[in-house]
DNA sequence: TCTTAATATGAGCCGTTATTCATATAAACA
DNA sequence: TGTTTATATGAATAACGGCTCATATTAAGA
């Protein structure tokens, strides 16, 4: 078995991420700045769960928030995150394709 | 902001990944295919609640079962994967070390 | 300064999910 | 067949996490 070296930022991450929410907070985020009542229109999440959900994004440093006068902009932290998340997304679609067509994963089940 | 086709599929696996004991499974396992008993082994949990998560690491189609006599293996269905968190990993742990650094971050609060 | 708009926060409720216990199934072997 | 080993499953409980209500804060404007 492979040693694994402390998987609790991993985790922390993944678990941040996989929250229904959140996560289509920050991909309708994109790559853009955005006031947080352009978040709520667009998600039409109550503005408190909007704020929680935005907190545990913003302490994980996935998105960073910058005040402009009475507004308070968000905005991704690092591009990259996008991309690892698209890749991700791919590679589900991917083999979401080949489990419909490719019946031999069924039979991996051996008696 | 952006348009979001479908995130049901991409939070499905996040969830499924973020979750401690789950996350270790996976790493552990590595590239081999193992009995249950060593993952129980590997990870020191009860054999009950390794059950549990390799079920539920079955269903979002991440491992696959192999019956082998009395045992049975259990094998990463596709190591991309693998690939796939470690390069979150690395993302991670390289913006981690940004963090410490660089205190430009703090100030992107602004008054 | 009073009011209104934008955003954040704390507390409590509630549903989901992990864990555990007891037990079931399945294979190997005596 | 009876027993032991390997693994799975259902039910009950416990813990965690999301949601919401009420309220706080901050800034702008009258």
């Amino acid at each position: 078995m492979q040693p694994t070296p402390d998987i609790s930022p991993l985790y922390q991450a993944l678990k941040v991420l996989g929250e229904p929410n959140r996560l289509q907070i920050l991909l309708q985020l994109g790559l853009e700045c955005r006031p947080v009542t352009d978040i709520i229109n667009a998600t039409g999440l109550p503005q408190t769960n909007v704020s929680f959900h935005l907190r545990i994004l913003r302490e994980g440093g996935f998105v960073r928030a910058e005040r402009r006068s009475s507004f308070v902009y968000y905005c991704l932290d690092d591009p990259e995150l996008l991309r690892i998340l698209h890749e991700l997304r791919a590679w589900l679609e991917g083999r979401r394709l080949l489990v419909k067509t490719d019946s031999s994963a069924k039979s991996c089940v051996k008696a």
